[in-house]
DNA sequence: ACCGTACGATACCGATCGGTATCGAATGGC
DNA sequence: GCCATTCGATACCGATCGGTATCGTACGGT
């Protein structure tokens, strides 16, 4: 007998609150906030409608909640970069980027969960506005220390450009073909890192 | 006579359709597809549902409609460029590119009508999607044309730089500062062309 | 064994949604 | 002047939404 079997994952096992993130994380990132119910939430997650208000108080907060775990994956992502790579931001810069590119393909069908929240929350009340911006300004301020310490001249630029072009990737990769994306956007990053590394001895630069 | 009981004749008033799309145009781009009600835009244009229903037949008929205004404005941005700038594919691509720039701070508070409807409409049968998909194809085949033009080595690698370059900027001047993030887009976009085309000492440009 | 707590199930509420039906008034072409 | 079409207004429909109330039960700490 195998009374393991009764669903692919042991969902059943975990307590009703992280079987609701689960379900919320899936069901969110695939099919938007507001087309999700919390009623289809509570039956993907095996449990009801009272549970999750029991624990959340109110779908806005869920969402929050769900976009706190996301970030909490980016950071860990800055942290392994730092880890694999001490003393070497050039390094820890691509480690990043790669981090970003190898998502990618899961982002094919829908994209960054930061850029669709922002879409579907123009009200920037919403507690999930907070969340988004916090992640914003902790990955501006990581990517910021990695492009000083590696010495880019104008840092705050290598900033921008990093960020743009990794936020476009994941906005390009929505569409079309998504393979050469993750290549792609390694090698401009590396692009950014050397041309700017050796810049420093030539050009006028502002 | 009376210039009437009815309409007011100071202001020679759009037909309803068109009064409708620009209604649509306003809420959908301020407050997003979902969250804009067919009786707020029929209002908004000063008519009523039934007039929207008989000229669109569906909400998400209007949606794709929008759509098309927007990307036939962006389409004109690369006719004026061709246009302004003929035989100079570089500041073909410059101009695009400055047309971007310049839109910046009128989507502050909002993002590209794209991304964001791309984020609100999971469905891939929506009738919305299709008009994204040509318009991303489109603009692909232009920026490919000029970069071909340009005579830069590898112009699918510069089209897939500057198209995540331009993406990326403009889902991040929805939250943040926007000012700079327009001057960064032209000097990294700049960047792109001069240092491609000064990159290949080798081959001969023409 | 006891009891407080968390959980599951269900029924319900008010609001809003996209979409339809209907009907009177205005309008423009002939 | 006549008539077909368009437009405005309103009332309505079924579905779905976020959120609440209620009640019986299963379980864990003491």
């Amino acid at each position: 007998m195998a009374p393991t079997a009764r669903r692919p994952s042991r969902v059943a096992k975990l307590p009703p609150r992280e079987r609701i993130l689960d379900a919320a994380e899936e069901l969110f990132r695939d099919e938007g906030i507001r087309r999700v119910g919390v009623q289809a939430i509570a039956e993907r997650a095996e449990t009801t409608k009272m549970a999750l208000y029991r624990h959340f108080g109110t779908k806005d907060e869920l969402v929050a909640e769900w976009l706190r775990i996301v970030a909490a994956d980016y950071r860990a992502a800055f942290d392994d970069a730092e880890a694999e790579h001490p003393g070497l931001p050039g390094e820890q810069i691509l480690a990043v980027a790669r981090f970003v590119a190898e998502g990618l393909p899961a982002l094919t069908y829908r994209g960054c969960p930061f850029v669709n929240s922002l879409a579907e929350l123009p009200d920037r009340a919403h507690p999930a506005r907070q969340v988004i911006e916090e992640h914003k300004a902790h990955q501006a301020r990581r990517l910021l220390g990695m492009c000083t310490e590696a010495g880019l001249p104008e840092p705050e630029q290598a900033v921008a450009e990093i960020t743009f072009v990794l936020e476009g990737a994941q906005v390009s990769a929505q569409n079309g073909s998504v393979d050469q994306v993750g290549e792609r956007v390694m090698r401009i990053v590396e692009g950014v890192v050397d041309r700017r590394r050796s810049a420093v001895s030539g050009t006028s630069v502002g």
